[in-house]
DNA sequence: CTGATCTGCGTACGGCGTACTCAGAAGAGT
DNA sequence: ACTCTTCTGAGTACGCCGTACGCAGATCAG
């Protein structure tokens, strides 16, 4: 309390938002609002103009309701971050596992799912968030996943690892998905412009000498899609997820490396 | 120039920057200032106080300099930060692969090096860079592993493929490393004192029976340390590409799926 | 009816990025 | 040596931001 709030929300604060009872004493006049619909209207303007564009002011407009009467619900930006973090995770009533899915099928159902989420909401990595509050719907999530990697011989330890490990590649590839191609219309340069004024800086680059590898690189090598970048990447991860599962079942069998 | 400059810089301007001549006209004054003196800077303020103090008004007081001034060295907040990203990419001189280092060691070896270099400055993983301008030095980095993955019988676009999908994890595991650590001394709440508050919580979301499988997982399970749980990623993933590459040495092989 | 309590929100403060503007220094041309 | 062009340094100001504070009025307990 004593420091600056700075972009970092209270931990425990947003906890309770996230899991507290939602009563309300019954005093004074009803409250106009709730909490739900501004975290709504966040999402929506987030989404729609781009986390910059996210301001108190701006959700204020959005329900046509005073700046400061926001802070009636909510206890500041980073908090309201939080829950649209745990809102927009909601998966929707029962999603489940598909019954007789087999861990891989598991893990890439996930990781497309997380990543269709990344795409939909992009705001989702370029906010820097405090710490990662758990709220109910991001732990039914992980959940899942865990639940997926059962009965196959690993440790505890080594789940949770394996499903860090997922989510990692994910993050990492979408948020570099999500710099080059959402950026294109954030400074109002199409993909076409911009390459345009790369590439002669790049061609010169190339006849310097001083990347050889990458010269003999076919011109089509950083052309492949992002859907099927992202997939090939995946299956090598549930390749050596699958090398580690298949080593704990015979276990004559050694790994490249341990770990 | 139209629109609003809002975070994104404009990358011809970052091009120039980082590629241009450093030449200057003899016409006025000397310049006082260089324009690696404010960068080393503004990386020196964001290292110490974070990228939330990063501000134009604090760099230029960090040099004794009228705010303004630093305009006439660079276009805006979103070219310095461009690079500054250049600048910390710097490998230092001689930074080559070890001579008989095998891919595997090189990948490796890259994959931790970029994630000490994330680790140093976590700022690189928290601004949201417009669009990454390719500077000198990120160049470099990029022809040492696509090097490192010559000669095994993988095509340009999947040598290239595999590099995205090592940067994507790294870039990912290392965001979320920073999300739970290093937000403890900007929240100022340690790591102690955010678990203490989020134990209660969680310990009724467990009894509640909503998440069984989470509730079955051994207490110390997400207690890995954070560079074995990396580790355990990174050989995964390094498994799942050896894989690729044993299947094009040996093609009658196939892999777990195709991509 | 009274008093406590809660909601809505206007005002204001300090900080941000940066456009505009101008004084004055430094070299070029004569 | 003088002028003119050009460049640097920087103060001021504008429109954003998050939010602390305080007040008017609505609502309900007693």
């Amino acid at each position: 309390m004593s420091t600056e709030p700075g972009t970092a929300s209270y931990p425990s604060r947003s906890a309770e938002l996230l899991w507290g009872p939602r009563g309300r004493a019954g005093r004074g006049p009803r409250p106009g609002l709730s909490r739900d619909q501004i975290v709504t209207a966040a999402i929506a303007v987030a989404d729609r103009d781009g986390v910059d564009a996210l301001s108190m002011r701006r959700v204020a407009a959005e329900l046509r309701v005073g700046t400061m009467s926001l802070y009636r619900y909510v206890p500041g930006k980073a908090e309201l971050l939080d829950l649209m973090l745990d809102q927009v995770s909601d998966p929707g009533p029962g999603r489940g596992p598909a019954a007789g899915a087999d861990w891989r099928q598991v893990m890439a159902d996930h990781a497309r799912g997380s990543r269709d989420l990344y795409l939909a909401h992009p705001w989702l990595l370029q906010v820097n968030w405090c710490r990662p509050v758990f709220g109910p719907n991001t732990l039914a999530g992980v959940e899942l996943v865990i639940a997926g990697l059962a009965g196959l011989g690993l440790t505890d330890r080594e789940r949770v690892t394996v499903m860090i490990a997922i989510d990692s590649y994910v993050t990492g590839f979408v948020r570099n998905q999500i710099l080059y191609s959402r950026a294109a219309e954030e400074t109002g340069i199409s993909d076409e412009e911009f390459w345009a004024t790369q590439h002669p800086v790049l061609e010169r680059a190339m006849a310097s000498g001083d990347y050889p590898e990458l010269a003999k690189l076919a011109e089509d090598s950083f052309n492949a899609g992002w859907e099927e970048s992202f997939e090939f990447g995946l299956q090598r991860l549930l390749d050596g997820v699958q090398a580690l599962v298949d080593a704990r079942r015979r276990p004559g069998y050694r790994s490249g490396s341990t770990a």
